[in-house]
DNA sequence: CAATTCACG
DNA sequence: ACGTACGTGAATTGG
C-alpha cells in the first residue's frame, strides 16, 4: 500500500529538437517581439504539459546533453560526427527552455562528458533500487527503449507534440519480439546513422531481427558464427566484429553516471506564477498566459460601458456594432441572455431583452447594422418578432474569408487583428456541466469587451479583405447568403413523425432477427456495434483470413470494404453488413431525426457558413446534407420529408457534374471543354478518350465505371495508390490509367502543375471568386504532409468554386422569388442541390426560374446544367 | 475524448 | 522509399 511515487524523466535535448521540427512550418508565426524564434519553446511546453497531465509525477527531471565531447567520443572519435549542424533558430531557444523549466518548477540537469540518456538511465536505476517508484521516460529517440522494465515505461514521441508510442517490455516483445536488452544488440548490428554508430555492414532492421530471434544476443551470434553458411552476411559479420561490439558499447546507456544530484533533489515544485507570467510575456505566449491568468489575476483589458435600463435616442448612432449573446450554440432553441452595442463614442449593454422590442430599438434594427454573425442574430431576433433585414458588416464572416486556419470566435479575432486580450467564452461562462450565465456585471463587461473588439478589428480586417480582393466576396456573396440561409433555417422543413415511427418498428424487428442470426453463427453473444469485439469474433474465433484485413491503430479493421472481401468465406459477414446498414439508418436517421423534430413538426437545421476549408456549407443539429439516397432502403427515409403547405410539392434542383465543369473551365482543357459543349455523357466521353474507343455505344458499363473513378480521382488530386484502392486494381494499372489520362487531357495536367506551383509560391490557392485556402504544409519536408497539401491545392479551387457558384445561384434565386412575389421558398441546400417548397400553382414557372437562375449563375467556358424534379415528398423529388 | 464506422456531395 | 484519394457530421465504444 502507500502512495507510489511517480518519476518523470525527460530527454530534454531530443524532445526540444522534436518540438522544433513539429512546429517548423509555423516558425515565422512563432517569433516574440524581440525577434527570437519560439516554436521549440512552445512545443516543448505543450509536450511537457501533456506528459505532466498524463503522469502526474511527484518527481520530474529534464536531462540535457552537456556538450560535444563525451566518454563515447573518447572511445570512438567519430561518434555523432557528420551530423547536420543544428540550426541557429533552434540553438538560440535552448537557454529559454531552461528558463521556462525553472518557472514551471521542473528541475533540469546536465553533466559534463555524459549524454541525457545516461543521466536518465542512472536516475532510473536509482529509482529502481528504491522500489516505490513508477518511472516514465520521455524521448524522441528510440535508444531509451532499452530502459523499459516492469517499473519503467518509455514514451517515444511519434507525431506532433502530443502523440507518443508507449513502450513496455510486453509491447516491445509484441512489436519486435525483443527484450529490452536485445534492443541494444539490434542497434549494435544495425548501427545508427544519426549517431554515426557503424554497426555491421549491410545489416538493417530486418536481418538484425532475424539474427536475434534465432540466436538471442550479439555474443551468441558470434559464438555460432562458424556454423553459418558461407554468405556475404557471414563475411560482413566477421569483418565487422570489432565494430559490432564497439557499437554495442556505444549504444548501451550508462546507468552509473557520477551524478551530483539525487532523487530527493528533483521533487516537482509546482509553477512559480510570477516568474511564469513574465516569461510568457517575454515570449509572447498569449495562450499560456491566458490559461494561467485564469488561476491568478484575470488578465484582460478594461472597457467602460453604460448599463442600459431605459433607452435614450442619443444611445443610437450610425455605424454602431450590435452583438447578441446566447449561452449555448443552438440559436434556434437558445434565448438572448444579454446584448451590447456601440461605437468609439460609447458602449451600451443590457440583459433586458424587452428593450429590443421598444419601437426605438426596432427602428434602429430595421436599418443596416454591423454585427458578428448576422445569421444567428437574425434568427434570434425573429423569435422576438423582430425582423433584421440587412447587415452592413459581419465580423465573423469577414474573419472566415481572411483565414480558415483558426476558428472565427471574437476571442480569435481579438488575438489576430487587435492587441486586446479577450477571454474566451469557455473561460467566462465555463464549459461542460459548469457552463452558466455569470453574474450580471461579469456578463455585461464581457459583452462590452466583445463590442470593443469588433470595433477595433473592423478596419484591420477590411484592409486585409481589400488587399486580398475579397470585399465583393463578403458584401456580395457571404452577407447576402447569410440572409438567405437565415430564412431557410427559420422556415425549417416539415417531417412526418409517423412515417419514421413506422419505419422504426419495422427495422427494430429486423434488427432483432439479424442479431439472433449473428449470435447463432458466431456461437456466442457479443456487441455487434463494437468493432473491437466484432474483430475478435471474426478474426480469432471464426479464423477468417487476415489477408484482406487492414489494421487500424487499435486492432483489426471491420470496415465495409474489408468485410466485403470476406463475404464469401462465411455467411456471418453478409449478416453483419446488413445489420450495420439497418442499425445506421435506425440510430442516425430514423431515431435521430425524430428527436430533432420540434414543436412545429419541423426540423430546423443550422448551416455553418464559416467552417469548411473550401467554402462549402455544413449542416448540423441535425445534418440534413447526408440523408440517405444511394441505397433504396435508406432512400425511403426521404418519404418523411414533406411540404408544409397543402397543394404544394418539394422541388429539387441539382447541378449536373458541376465540379468537372468547373475543372474544365479553370484548366481550360480543350477536350474536356469540347465534351461538355457537345452535351456528351462525360464519363463515357472520358472512357472513349482514355481507352481509345471510337463509338460511344462500344463503351461498356465497366469502361464507364472506370472512367468515372478516374474523373473523381482527377478532382481529388489523383494518385495511383488512391485510384488503385478505389477500383481494386493494381497500382501499376492505375498509374497507367492516369498517365494515359494526362496524355489525352494535357490541359488538366497543366492545371495541376500550375496550381501546386502557385500554392508553393504564395502559400494559398483561390477559387474563381477569390475565396482563399491557406496551405501552410505545401513546403513541408514530410512527404505525406506535403502530398496532402498538394492534393488539397488541386481540389480546393474546384470544390470551392462549385460552392461559390451555388451560393450565387441561391442569392439570385432568393431575389427573383421575392421580386416575382412567389410564395415558393428555399428549404435545403446540399452542396450542388437546392430543395424548395412550391405551391402547385407556381410549379411550372418556378421550375423554369430555378433552372434558368442556376444555369446562369456564372458564365463559364462550358455550359452549366441543372436538373429539376418535383414530388409530394423528398423521395419523389428525385 | 479519441477512434471507428458510415451517411452525404 | 515514403504510404493517400477531396469536403463534411453523428452514433457508438471504451479508455
Amino acid at each position: 500500500m502507500g502512495n507510489k511515487k511517480k518519476l518523470l524523466l525527460i530527454d530534454g535535448s531530443s524532445v526540444a529538437y522534436r518540438a522544433f521540427f513539429a512546429l517548423y512550418n509555423q516558425i515565422e508565426r512563432f517569433k516574440n517581439p524581440a525577434g527570437l524564434h519560439t516554436n521549440a519553446i512552445y512545443g516543448f511546453h505543450l509536450m511537457l504539459d501533456h506528459m505532466m497531465k498524463r503522469v502526474e509525477p511527484t518527481h520530474v527531471l529534464v536531462a540535457f546533453d552537456a556538450g560535444k565531447t563525451t566518454f563515447r567520443t573518447e572511445m570512438f572519435a567519430d561518434y555523432k560526427a557528420g551530423r547536420a549542424k543544428t540550426p541557429e533558430e533552434f540553438r538560440e531557444q535552448l537557454p529559454y527552455i531552461r528558463e521556462m523549466l525553472t518557472a514551471l518548477g521542473v528541475s533540469y540537469y546536465d553533466l559534463e562528458n555524459y549524454e541525457a540518456d545516461d543521466i536518465i538511465g542512472t536516475l532510473d536505476k536509482l529509482a529502481e533500487n528504491e522500489e516505490e517508484y513508477d518511472v516514465t521516460i520521455v524521448s524522441g529517440d528510440k535508444d531509451l527503449i532499452q530502459l523499459t522494465d516492469s517499473n519503467t515505461t518509455v514514451e517515444i514521441s511519434k507525431k506532433g507534440v502530443a502523440e507518443f508510442e508507449e513502450f513496455t517490455p510486453a509491447y516491445l516483445m509484441e512489436k519486435m519480439g525483443l527484450t529490452p536488452k536485445q534492443f541494444i544488440d539490434l542497434k549494435a548490428l544495425m548501427g545508427d546513422k544519426s549517431d554515426n554508430i557503424p554497426g555491421v555492414t549491410k545489416i538493417g532492421e530486418k536481418t538484425g531481427l532475424k539474427l536475434l530471434h534465432e540466436y538471442g544476443s550479439l555474443e551468441a551470434i558470434y559464438e555460432h558464427i562458424d556454423s553459418f553458411k558461407t554468405s556475404k552476411m557471414k563475411e560482413n559479420l566477421i569483418n565487422d566484429k570489432e565494430q559490432a561490439f564497439l557499437s554495442k558499447t556505444l549504444a548501451t546507456i550508462n546507468t552509473q553516471a557520477p551524478l551530483t544530484i539525487g532523487l530527493e533533489d528533483i521533487a516537482y515544485a509546482g509553477v512559480q506564477k510570477e516568474q511564469l507570467i513574465s516569461f510568457y510575456d517575454e515570449m509572447d505566449f498569449k495562450q499560456f498566459r491566458g490559461q494561467l491568468s485564469q488561476s491568478v489575476s484575470p488578465q484582460t483589458f478594461e472597457v467602460t460601458y453604460t448599463e442600459v435600463k431605459d433607452l435614450k435616442a442619443d444611445m443610437f448612432r450610425e455605424d454602431q456594432f450590435f452583438y447578441f449573446e446566447i449561452l449555448n450554440d443552438n440559436y434556434h432553441t437558445e434565448e438572448i441572455i444579454g446584448f451590447a452595442w456601440g461605437d468609439d463614442h460609447g458602449i451600451y449593454a443590457s440583459t433586458d431583452t424587452q428593450l429590443l422590442s421598444d419601437p426605438l430599438f426596432k427602428s434602429v434594427l430595421e436599418k443596416p447594422i454591423k454585427t458578428y454573425d448576422f445569421k444567428r442574430s437574425k434568427v434570434l431576433l425573429s423569435h422576438l418578432d423582430i425582423d433584421l433585414p440587412t447587415a452592413s458588416f459581419d465580423s465573423r464572416l469577414a474573419k472566415y474569408l481572411l483565414s480558415t486556419v483558426e476558428n472565427n470566435t471574437i476571442s480569435t479575432i481579438a488575438r489576430l487583428y487587435t492587441d486586446l486580450p479577450l477571454e474566451t467564452d469557455d473561460e467566462v461562462y465555463g464549459k461542460g456541466a459548469k457552463r452558466a450565465v455569470p453574474p450580471k456585471d461579469i456578463l455585461l463587461s464581457h459583452l462590452a469587451k466583445k463590442v470593443s473588439v469588433l470595433l477595433a478589428s473592423e478596419q484591420p480586417m477590411r484592409q486585409k479583405l481589400s488587399a486580398n480582393d475579397q470585399l465583393k466576396l463578403l458584401f456580395d456573396m457571404e452577407l447576402p447568403l447569410a440572409h438567405v440561409l437565415a430564412k431557410m433555417e427559420i422556415a425549417g422543413i416539415s417531417v412526418r413523425k409517423e412515417t419514421l415511427q413506422d419505419m422504426e418498428q419495422a427495422n427494430e424487428i429486423e434488427l432483432q432477427a439479424l442479431t439472433q442470426e449473428i449470435y447463432d453463427l458466431a456461437g456466442e453473444e457479443f456487441n455487434i456495434n463494437s468493432p473491437k469485439q466484432l474483430g475478435v469474433i471474426l478474426f480469432e474465433k471464426l479464423g477468417l483470413p487476415l489477408s484482406a484485413t487492414k489494421k487500424t491503430k487499435t486492432g483489426y479493421s471491420t470496415a465495409v470494404d474489408v468485410l466485403e472481401r470476406l463475404a464469401h468465406r462465411s455467411p456471418i459477414v453478409a449478416k453483419i453488413l446488413e445489420y450495420r446498414q439497418i442499425a445506421k439508418l435506425q440510430s442516425t436517421y430514423i431515431i435521430g431525426l425524430q428527436e430533432a423534430i420540434s414543436f412545429d413538426d419541423k426540423i430546423h437545421t443550422r448551416y455553418l457558413q464559416d467552417l469548411t476549408q473550401t467554402g462549402r456549407l455544413s449542416s448540423i443539429d441535425p445534418n440534413l446534407q447526408n440523408i440517405p439516397v444511394r441505397l433504396e432502403q435508406g432512400r425511403l427515409i426521404r418519404k418523411a420529408f414533406v411540404p408544409e403547405w397543402k397543394d404544394s410539392v418539394l422541388l429539387s434542383s441539382d447541378y449536373s457534374q458541376i465540379e468537372l465543369r468547373v475543372l474544365a473551365h479553370i484548366s481550360g482543357d480543350e477536350h474536356l471543354i469540347a465534351a461538355f459543349k457537345e452535351g456528351a455523357d462525360i464519363h463515357t466521353s472520358t472512357a472513349m478518350r482514355v481507352f481509345g474507343i471510337e463509338r460511344p455505344e462500344d463503351v461498356t458499363p465497366n469502361d464507364r465505371r472506370n472512367a468515372k473513378a478516374v474523373n473523381f480521382g482527377v478532382v481529388y488530386g489523383i494518385s495511383d495508390f488512391g485510384l488503385a484502392n478505389n477500383l481494386g486494381i493494381s497500382r501499376k494499372a492505375a498509374k497507367n490509367y492516369i498517365d494515359t489520362y494526362f496524355e489525352r487531357y494535357p490541359g488538366i495536367k497543366n492545371y495541376m502543375d500550375r496550381v501546386v506551383r502557385e500554392a508553393r509560391d504564395k502559400g494559398y490557392v483561390e477559387t474563381l471568386f477569390h475565396r482563399r485556402r491557406e496551405l501552410p504544409d505545401i513546403n513541408s519536408r514530410n512527404f505525406n504532409i506535403r502530398s496532402f497539401a498538394e492534393r488539397t491545392a488541386i481540389n480546393s479551387p474546384i470544390q470551392g468554386s462549385a460552392a461559390d457558384i451555388l451560393k450565387v445561384a441561391m442569392i439570385n434565386l432568393d431575389k427573383a422569388l421575392s421580386a416575382g412575389n412567389y410564395q415558393s421558398r428555399m428549404l435545403l441546400q446540399v452542396h450542388d442541390e437546392i430543395v424548395l417548397e412550391v405551391p402547385n400553382a407556381e410549379l411550372a414557372s418556378v421550375q423554369k426560374l430555378v433552372k434558368e437562375i442556376m444555369e446562369t449563375a456564372i458564365e463559364l467556358s462550358v455550359p452549366l446544367v441543372a436538373d429539376e424534379n418535383a414530388g409530394k415528398t423528398w423521395y419523389e423529388a428525385k
